[in-house]
DNA sequence: TCGGCATCGTACGTACACGAACGATATGGG
DNA sequence: CCCATATCGTTCGTGTACGTACGATGCCGA
């Protein structure tokens, strides 16, 4: 193991010096961001309560829970997901028989989404468990600061 | 936004019924990280330079020109990366002729990577956009609330 | 009414992400 | 010295993510 202590910076000041401070990958805000959906993925996985199901399953059925009916499009763009990855998260999903379809009546373009019986009762048992995952997740903070990371997250969407 | 109702909890705490808080997949903090990873990747794309780089491709050439000479699995701990994940990155690397590969003297476990001279070349010129890539990501938040975010994800990985 | 343009869903290619299983190699304890 | 165990890199399978291109359909203005 290489020992990286080679040079030591005579105390950098905090703030005020934005262009001298050094560029490091570990505190690149992309990079922090997928380490930490890394870790919120893991922690969902063995939290949620089926392995089986992801997270972006997830909130496509919550959608569905919520809205009873939606085209795959709509649905995309309220779960934030591009149409060609709805198309294989609602392939999957409808492949379980956790969501059905049917033409949209008057504009043939179109599919309408729904949960199954099976998706209902499903999505239902799941979210019993989803509070434990935003909880675990942020178990590293404390109150104050677990409402300012999702604030902050929230305006830099 | 939403109305921060600041009252202060008694130590009724709600165990079992957050009736105060619903639950509302926008808040819920995977789901505010993957779509943030999602921003900060696209703005990645689109303004490092090249648009045939990924963040995890840049960020592995970034500790290759850090440390000179990685085992894989070494490298993957570095950046966060699962070691199969590891291996198609470096391999697509590799087939560019930015990185390359001798056997490790002493373990013939283990492949050393290092940039080549076209890899230097390139990771150099990205690193001067590396900066604008976080200032853009970054941009809807203040300076103060910049260094909060990156504290806080920091703190939950 | 019809032609241009937008939208819907699909298909293909590329890339990240990780669990699981694997063979080869290294290492430490008995 | 030898065997149990660990590590290293690879492969396979599944899933997310998105750009691009495509055909079918819907809509709107000339």
């Amino acid at each position: 193991m290489r020992s990286n202590v080679a040079r030591r910076q005579p105390e950098t000041k905090p703030a005020s010096s934005p262009a001298s401070r050094p560029y490091r990958i570990e505190e690149q805000v992309g990079y922090l961001l997928r380490r930490a959906h890394q870790r919120a993925s893991s922690i969902f996985q063995v939290t949620i309560g089926d392995p089986n199901i992801t997270p972006t399953q997830y909130s496509s059925m919550m959608k569905l829970h919520e809205y009873t009916e939606l085209s795959q499009n709509h649905l995309g763009r309220l779960v934030g997901m591009d149409k060609a990855t709805m198309q294989g998260v609602v392939r999957r999903l409808k492949e379980r028989r956790l969501v059905d379809s049917r033409p949209h009546p008057g504009d043939a373009r179109r599919t309408l989404l729904s949960l199954t019986t099976e998706g209902h009762r499903l999505i239902t048992k799941l979210l019993v468990n989803g509070p434990a995952v935003s909880r675990e997740t942020l178990k590293p903070l404390n109150n104050q600061e677990q409402r300012q990371l999702l604030e902050l997250l929230s305006r830099i969407i």
